[in-house]
DNA sequence: AATTCATTTCGTCAAATGTCGAAACGAGGA
DNA sequence: TCCTCGTTTCGACATTTGACGAAATGAATT
C-alpha cells in the first residue's frame, strides 16, 4: 500500500503536478523548474524529493547541474499508469497550457544565461564589495 | 486540475484506501465501515465526505441507515481509471486481505445486530438512570 | 586550496489534515 | 409528539505539510 500512498501524496499538490507536466516534453534542469514555478529553490527541492521517492521522476547530475526526467518504460506499471492518468486528465487544463507557453520562453533564452538567472550575475563592482 | 487533485488527495490516506477496497465487493452500510476500520464515526464520516467530494463513491440513504458504494460506470473516466488503479495496485496487499477477512466476519453476523454494535444496547437499568 | 554557484538540508512558521468526543441532525418508531 | 439511534457537524488537539531564508554541501573552476 505504501507505493500507491507515496504516489497519491506526490500527486496531491498543484506544484508537483505542474512539475510532472513540465517534464512531459523531456528532461529539464532544476533551475529551469525553479524559473517556471517561481518558488524558492528549497521548496522545489522538496517537491522533487517527494516525486523521486514516489518513483515518478529520476534525477541525473551533470557537472554542477541536476536534471530531472519522468520515470521511463522500465518503471513499475503503477508508476507508468499514474503518469498516464495525469497526462490524460490534464491535457486540456489551462494551467498546463500556460506553463507550456512559459516553459517555451524559458527554453528559448540565450545559452549564456545557462540556467534561467535567479538573479543576474553580479557586476565587477558588486563582486569587489564585502 | 481540481478534479485530479481531489482524487489524489482522497487516495493519499490509508483509511480511505481501505474504504475503497472494502467497497470493491459491493455496497456497505456506514456502520459496517466503522466496525471494519475501528475509527470514530465522525472520522469515518469525514473520510466518506472526501471520497464523495472526489466522486469516488456515492451515498444512498435508506431509512435510518446510509449506504455507500463506489462510483459506477456512469462516473467520469478519470474516476473509473483511478479506481481501477487502486484495485490493481492493491490486489495482493496484506492489508486488503486482512480487511477482506474481517469484513466477511462482520457481514456474517446475525441480522438482529443489524449494524455491527458499536456498543451493545443499554439495559433497562441503564436506561432508567439520568 | 580557495572560490563559485546550483542544489540540498535545516529551522521555523502558518495552514491543512486526521483523529476524537460532544452536541446537533434527522428518519422511524413508540 | 417524543424518543431512539445512525450519522453528521463542530471544536479541540496533535501531526503533517508547504513555504521561506539561512546555512551546508559538493562539483568545477580559478
Amino acid at each position: 500500500m505504501n507505493a500507491l500512498l507515496a504516489i497519491a501524496k506526490a500527486l496531491a499538490d498543484p506544484s508537483r503536478l505542474r512539475i510532472l507536466l513540465a517534464l512531459e516534453a523531456g528532461e529539464l534542469c532544476i533551475c529551469q523548474l525553479i524559473a517556471l514555478l517561481k518558488l524558492a529553490p528549497s521548496t522545489i527541492s522538496r517537491h522533487l524529493f517527494l516525486l523521486t521517492h514516489a518513483g515518478l521522476i529520476e534525477r541525473r547530475q551533470e557537472g554542477k547541474w541536476v536534471y530531472c526526467r519522468r520515470a521511463g518504460a522500465r518503471a513499475p506499471r503503477l508508476v507508468r499508469e499514474a503518469l498516464a492518468l495525469v497526462d490524460r486528465s490534464l491535457r486540456d487544463d489551462p494551467i498546463r497550457t500556460r506553463d507550456a507557453a512559459r516553459l517555451k520562453k524559458i527554453l528559448a533564452r540565450p545559452v549564456e544565461e545557462i540556467c534561467p538567472p535567479l538573479k543576474r550575475a553580479r557586476t565587477r563592482k558588486e563582486r569587489s564589495l564585502p
